[in-house]
DNA sequence: CTTGACCCTGACGTCGCGTCAGGGGCGAGT
DNA sequence: ACTCGCCCCTGACGCGACGTCAGGGTCAAG
């Protein structure tokens, strides 16, 4: 792909793919002989990573240092994104419920005092991730190593593991064919342990997160297909028995 | 109080202040004989507002022209940052979602197009924001109308509204000095009142809103007070009645 | 009457591009 | 073979929103 067209699909400018090539943030894998740049799959992943980390308001430099540093997989970058998208989430239902207070203050004709209405501007540099990271995650630091073994899963590991989700999957579709309801305990047990699964396995999933998974295996096709192969009417399944364990946990 | 106070409080740089200052953004209202700047309580406001805008990514001098339009009193901009701010909460919902959907998909070993991660950067822009709302507001400009004269309330007006918040509160104060649970029919029934009193005089209330803003009844002090001062227990009894018809409402 | 914390006004630097300017490559039609 | 229109290239300058000195005045405390 040349640049119009990864400048078209990823929603920026030809200029800033220029720019990224020059910064040295992103150069495109390859030049035709006439010195056009042709971007591959990879130089797209990379792409990705980068406008994920600079809507989240890292500047360009560190988004590189982060994107090259040798100890981060995919799957660091994932989490961290996660992470610091759900920090943004709250920070928004914040600055939403401190404007509805103020329109109702407002209207009652109560006024606020100004300390008030600017503490909602708190501390919010992505610079300080740095610091905050390392002393959170230092803390905690016998999990972060747990799962930091993610990166260093043995071939046996991935076996084991895969045969850990054939299993839950199994055990999904004999409760389907026993006729057994999605949202009966057995089938919402199943769906427990699937999500204990992936929290040994894979990343940190809490229930809510768990139910978002849920919707996508039914609106998703790529995951529904993933069920529908293992059983018709699976996925629907599959979805609902998570959805109702995850309202069973008090999500 | 001078830029250094000024600039704690809100979070700033004093450089911050001084180029809103030349810029001709916020002007601070006097000077000291020594020249020092002097910000007036007014002045705060401003900047509150003008950091609002600024975070929702406006360039600073479309922030002045939104403050500066002589038809713009504050409640226009307190609809329009609330508008804006739940656009981006949504947005980052669907981002949040997208990590998520990709971390699974890695662990289930699917791997998505490029196309379909690339989606979520859509168009975002706040500029795209003044065609966007001309068209919007345009169409149900009947609505935009009835709740722009809001500015417009006369001295009659404001006592009606006075007077039906008043009564309101009166029925409020009545079903709990009768006794009658605030999670009752009758009482959700007044609740229901308050809420389309909200969205007749002042500004969109939907259910979830007004259920939030049940919840600041009893957690603010300030809106506590204004219960109380009607009948001791009031704050607590508008509260659960808000919330319990919200969520009968379906929010 | 000095010290240290705060204030002032230039003025230049930085980051992430936008926006020309000047020139070459390439497939379609004539 | 030529040209038209669209895409690509590389400088290079501009801009918005400040950061960061430099050089100097102010003000309350000791």
């Amino acid at each position: 792909m040349n640049v119009g067209e990864v400048a078209a699909l990823a929603g920026v400018t030809v200029r800033t793919l220029h720019h990224y090539d020059r910064i040295g943030l992103l150069s495109p894998s390859g030049r035709t002989a006439a010195g056009y740049r042709q971007y591959s799959p990879a130089d797209l992943d990379r792409l990705h990573q980068v406008l994920l980390y600079r809507e989240l308001g890292f500047p360009l430099e560190e988004v590189g240092t982060l994107l090259d540093a040798p100890d981060a997989d995919p799957e660091v970058h994932l989490r961290r994104q996660h992470r610091l998208l759900r920090d943004r989430l709250e920070r928004t239902q914040v600055m939403v419920a401190a404007v509805e207070k103020e329109m109702e203050a407002r209207s009652m004709g109560i006024s606020l005092t100004p300390e008030e209405r600017f503490e909602v501007f708190g501390e919010h540099d992505p610079a300080e991730y740095d610091a905050e990271v390392e002393e959170r995650w230092g803390e905690t630091d016998a999990y972060a190593r747990s799962k930091q073994k993610t990166a260093a899963y043995s071939k046996d590991d991935w076996v084991r593991i895969k045969a850990e989700g054939a299993d839950v999957e199994a055990r999904f579709a004999a409760a389907l064919t026993d006729g057994i309801p999605a949202d009966s305990d057995r089938a919402m047990d199943i769906a427990e342990e699937h999500r204990q699964q992936i929290n040994r396995n894979f990343y940190d999933c809490p229930p809510e997160m768990h139910a978002g998974l849920g919707r996508m295996y039914v609106e998703d096709e790529r995951f529904t297909a993933h069920y529908e192969e293992i059983a018709p009417g699976l996925a629907q399944y599959v979805s609902t028995a998570v959805q109702a364990n995850a309202t069973r946990q008090g999500a």
